[in-house]
DNA sequence: CTGAAAGCGCTAACAT
DNA sequence: ATGTTAGCGCTTTCAG
């Protein structure tokens, strides 16, 4: 049913020339006669000619294919990451960087244990060269199960065990930091926090900072509300903090999102920001700019990131990286209306 | 470097019988002795066999693979593409379909010129067996392209002109009609309407089908002011909308981020939602229920949209399918605060 | 029910 | 600088 398209060895008889000629030509091996190429360029444009990509894979070993995996289990997933402004700055910044280098990126989900197992054999069976992992929680067999798979890999975010990874990310605790400080010098000191699932790393290491940062100011006892990431939780969260902690000057949000739900929430009641309540988010994502007062954030340079995984992955692949390489980014403070 | 895994030939030898046998086994055919299916199983397991895509491409010309293009031009299009739910219920339709099939979605991402050129030769060397394509402009070439190249290609959105590709579509201007009828059936007379970039083809359906429903019942002249879909575009149309026509009391927008937008901003301006402009938005989207109030809308089942198209890809590869087969969805009206 | 053998289309030594 | 040749790992007739 599939009608098969021209072949080398069609190009190679129409230009009077042997396969390995026009393999070179298509290649672009140099050491052939201008002429010749010139004619075999014509025999492929006559023909129509395209390679056959599986027979190229059969001897290269390589597909010129990069694998972009997200991973996290729930329903609807993919409504849930395309609703987060983060992933498609992680695919912009991908994207990117494997164009220039004429590698195509392929989007890959992993939203069930069914999923996972499939994108797992699918990458094994040499689908892609290698995969950029972007990972949401931290007990996610994924990254393990492509390392095992012998699948090259670098992960967005330090894994929570020795991996034969390569991973890019931020030093979230110093972002964190970064908020506490702010907050601190607005002379707010009743604060609290917007946290996320206890799966989260970075999530994680961002609230951890922030309460070191605090304590070192004399402030305990910090309290905290796990939100979902999603702007939703956030409102949630915020109005929990707000019943259990009436007096509070100032809150992190562990991203921008739920920043944005918190301001949200107050507004409506009525709670001036920063006015009342200071409000500091985390990414600088868009929902920081569109959010109404401006989001005051730690900026996360997330499309650099990716681009800098693409780099480690295609490195790699080269040879001219190491297994384990990894990258770090600094956070900025990013001080818009809302603190 | 690529470390070379177990072939037939190994668990063949592992098993003591012939290659056929083991591929026979790997693919599930019948007729092979239980004891032998049994044994071969167990050497699998033992040496850890997968079978390399590459050259099983190579003679059954399939891949077992369907990619899910995006495409569109201009700057930051993932971010954009992530931020607007549509997509995301689109994937979560498509992946809920392929992944029962054990059919491996891979997510294409076409966002400029080189993107697409990029993509159509990728699935012209074969890394997909067809292609389920997401356009957001009438002038799109890629359609066209991965028609041109052989591409076995289904759409979502009926093509601009004549096409041999299958196509998924909702009655848009039935729609429309739904939403027209409703504002009228409140009472409101003095409407106006939220477009799209006029090279959106659905939404010019929209606006076309609201226009008609109005005309009939003896309302001309409708204002329109031209959003980009997103929520800020939303907002500036509203702004606009307000200034040349103070005396509205009804909106139609083409998508529910526009209408979100929109709402957004008639708060902020103190204008009471549904008091004194009634809004109506497209699509039933996350948006529609964060929307404070809920925004009424006009529901499309993007995600059994998304399985249709499968469906009909699917069935096509299979060649139980015409080429050009099409599946048409109804919308319904959604009832909520905003009107 | 199983095995032998012929390629699928391409690249990469190796010759020339 | 070009051609010849030997596979890459798998499926699939075709015999048996």
């Amino acid at each position: 049913m599939t009608k098969r398209g021209p072949t080398l060895e069609d190009v190679a008889r129409e230009a009077g020339v042997s396969r390995a000629t026009v393999s070179r030509v298509v290649n672009g091996v140099r050491n052939v006669d201008p002429r010749i190429q010139e004619a075999v360029r014509r025999a492929i444009t006559r023909t129509g000619y395209t390679p056959n990509q599986a027979a190229r894979s059969l001897v290269t070993r390589r597909t010129g294919a990069v694998a972009l995996v997200f991973s996290a289990a729930g329903e609807a997933f993919a409504a849930r990451v395309f609703a987060d402004p983060f992933f498609g700055r992680v695919v912009d910044g991908a994207l990117g960087f494997l164009r220039e280098r004429a590698v195509q990126p392929v989007l890959l989900v992993a939203e069930s244990e069914q999923a996972r197992t499939q994108v797992v054999q699918y990458l094994r069976q040499g689908a892609a060269d290698g995969a950029l992992v972007v990972s949401l929680d931290a007990d996610d067999p994924l990254p393990g199960m492509l390392v095992a798979a012998g699948v090259p890999t670098v992960l967005f975010g330090r894994p929570p065990g020795p991996l034969r990874a390569g991973y890019v990310d931020l030093d979230n605790a110093a972002g964190a930091r970064l908020a506490a400080g702010h907050l601190l010098a607005r002379g707010r000191r009743r604060l609290a926090t917007i946290g996320a699932p206890r799966s989260a790393p970075a999530a994680r290491e961002r609230l951890d900072g922030f309460r070191a940062a605090l304590a070192e100011a004399g402030i305990t006892g910090v309290p905290v509300v796990r939100g979902r990431f999603t702007a939703a939780s956030g409102r949630e969260a915020m109005a929990r903090l707000l019943r259990e902690h009436p007096g509070l000057d100032g809150v992190f949000a562990a991203n921008d999102l739920m920043a944005l739900g918190a301001c949200q929430y107050l507004r409506e009641r009525g709670v001036a920001v920063p006015g009342d309540i200071a409000v500091v988010g985390f990414d600088d994502s868009r929902a920081a700019t569109e959010c109404r007062p401006g989001l005051t954030t730690v900026r996360q340079p997330v499309e650099e990131m990716a681009a800098a995984m693409a780099r480690l992955l295609v490195d790699r692949l080269r040879g001219a990286a190491e297994e384990g390489s990894r990258v770090l980014f600094d956070p900025v403070l990013v001080v818009r209306e809302s603190s």
